[in-house]
DNA sequence: GATGAATGAGTATTCATTCAT
DNA sequence: AATGAATGAATACTCATTCAT
């Protein structure tokens, strides 16, 4: 059987260890089906297949558990983003790199997708942390006068909000590589490329 | 006293149109204070400062009243966006009034925007409808040879998520003039606009 | 239109008797769509198409408006029962009589037997009451040396319980004649008669 | 402690089966004290010493409880019946014995008694269920020449009626074995027997 | 007298949390 | 550590009753 993402880390580990990670993936597919608000603890013991009791052996209550999943994702999310782009130096392609990987990565995943997109909301500090690599890129590319904006916190939950879109878009309409493109040549365009530069950086990235 | 948008509408009504404002009044100012969420049908009646029972005489369940309150503000919200546009022709224009305007309505109402932002997700019949006026300025700009884009559904709720960060934003860290003008530089620099003129634009119209 | 039966007796007489007929017939109805237990103040006022608030002009509550309809329903019964019977002398006729009239009586007037029927447990007197014309008959029968029982409060219970059946059962399948012979013979049987001499006596009857 | 029927049965079973059961028999005398109509879950947690909530571990609602209940005394009583008359092949014998028997179980415990007469009205598949006894043993006394009657759900109806009669004036006015052998004569009398014969039936039988 | 809006006590139901086993 | 039964606070909803108009 495929197991979850923490089940899968915590092989090899001890009892406590799996039992843990066992919730953990349990609250993520809950989530995944059911949203953040309807979110019953017994859900999520019901879906790992233990008592209800069982849960507060590991957690204090949802938002520790959900908190947890959220940094679990991603700090996985981070990895393989780093993998994608630990090469590429030049900004505009690490942006665009990075959004069409991220993008990917979340609709490869569906079922982590609710639980990243709600954290945006109610773990101000993920979508922070988040932020910071997003933030460097755009730095440098200023610094690489590639850019031409002001790097701020309100430039950065703009860019996020377009990627956010695009996620929630293909997760109802299907995936759609096109929409991929079409979000990442409007980060170009919003970052200063005219229309005819953003496609054609687009193009030769994704 | 100051009273409610619906309130005041109702002056002049009946009791029973009296009292059905004053509930939707007090739906608004709850889901402000406390979210969609956690809304409960005794914060709304004991806000507008009646029994709970009489909720019941006047809407079916939270969902009725919310719905009702929201198009209730959209309608008042379009009224005045119809106002301040009647007279522009060229679409830019339009785009960036109507962009500006809506903010600072929201702005001025600060206890219509959590029901307003919340609706996007709650009521997707309100959010289609709101997206019609802005795509007849999106397809009026196409014509004009002014925006470089392709009118989509997708291209809608990139924007309007552009609108409501920048709403976000303003309610956590306080009005800012200043992200209104840099919100409707990227909405001009996403319908294929240069910075330079992008900034033109938005610097002519507010 | 059809009138019920209190607003008939109510024709000519003031408005608030009216009111209050109309009151009496509306629960009358709901009592027979609904049962007795979800009976709501509010379906008879809706029924008889008042403000829920004139109930209380003329009702203290539920119990009195059903209370004076049930009298009201067994006056009249016992007026038609009376016509029918007031010429017959022999007793096992008279007890025949009366119980092929009474059902057909109910049937009749199906939305009565409801109430009716719920009234042999609500209103202990209103039962009592009505079995004395039964106890009356059977006296007889005994004193003409027809019957041969006790005639006791438990066998009038018996043989109400009887008739009981039949309407209950020719509620839910529908009228059937044959039903009322059944029940009439068995009700001979029970005062002491043969078989064939019970079906002798109810043949010649009805 | 004298323990209910249904905590007798879990007795030495696990927890859940024995607040499942005290669940059950304070059902039944909840039943019995306030009728169906009246019935309350709090009044039957209560009466269990539980908390409400504890009500909805076991049952979904109050019918689940009480149909359960009901079948429970009814397989109670039907096993005590067929006690009683698993030797007896003289189908009016065998009437006149269940039909005591019947009164005197239910007499013993007048807790159940609410129960199985509510239960006739609510429980249509309960009494179906009860009636096929006495039927097959109805269609043997046919068989046998004892009996002189169509066999069908109204005669079936009718006596049962007797019955219930029977069990409700004793719970009324007190025990009383000459209304058992009143109600048993009738019945024979309703069968065909002549007043003589049934009261000879009756006598040698209880 | 009639109206019907407002009231609020009463009840069912859910579910996070505890704790004995 | 895991279990899962029990708990009871929290909340939605109903409807008899009151009372100002």
């Amino acid at each position: 059987v495929e197991l979850g993402h923490f089940r899968d880390l915590a092989r090899g580990g001890g009892k406590r260890a799996r039992t843990r990670a066992a919730l953990l993936d349990a609250a993520i597919l809950v989530v995944a089906e059911k949203g953040m608000e309807a979110l019953k603890i017994s859900d999520i013991t019901s879906a790992a297949e233990m008592a209800n009791g069982t849960f507060y052996n590991h957690f204090n209550d949802k938002d520790e558990v959900l908190r947890e999943a959220a940094y679990g994702i991603a700090f996985e999310i981070s990895r393989q983003l780093d993998d994608d782009m630990k090469d590429i130096v030049d900004a505009p392609t690490r942006v665009v790199t990075a959004t069409n990987s991220f993008i990917e990565i979340i609709l490869h995943k569906p079922e982590w997708a609710s639980l990243m997109l709600a954290s945006g909301t109610y773990l101000p500090q993920l979508r922070a942390d988040v932020s910071q690599f997003l933030r460097a890129d755009l730095e440098r590319g200023v610094a690489q006068e590639k850019f031409e904006v002001d790097v701020s916190d309100f430039l950065l939950q703009q860019i996020i909000s377009l990627v956010t879109v695009a996620i929630t878009t293909q997760l109802e309409i299907g995936r759609n590589k096109a929409l991929n493109i079409e979000v990442c040549e409007y980060i170009m365009r919003l970052l200063g490329f005219s229309p005819a530069k953003a496609r054609k950086i687009v193009a030769a990235t994704i």
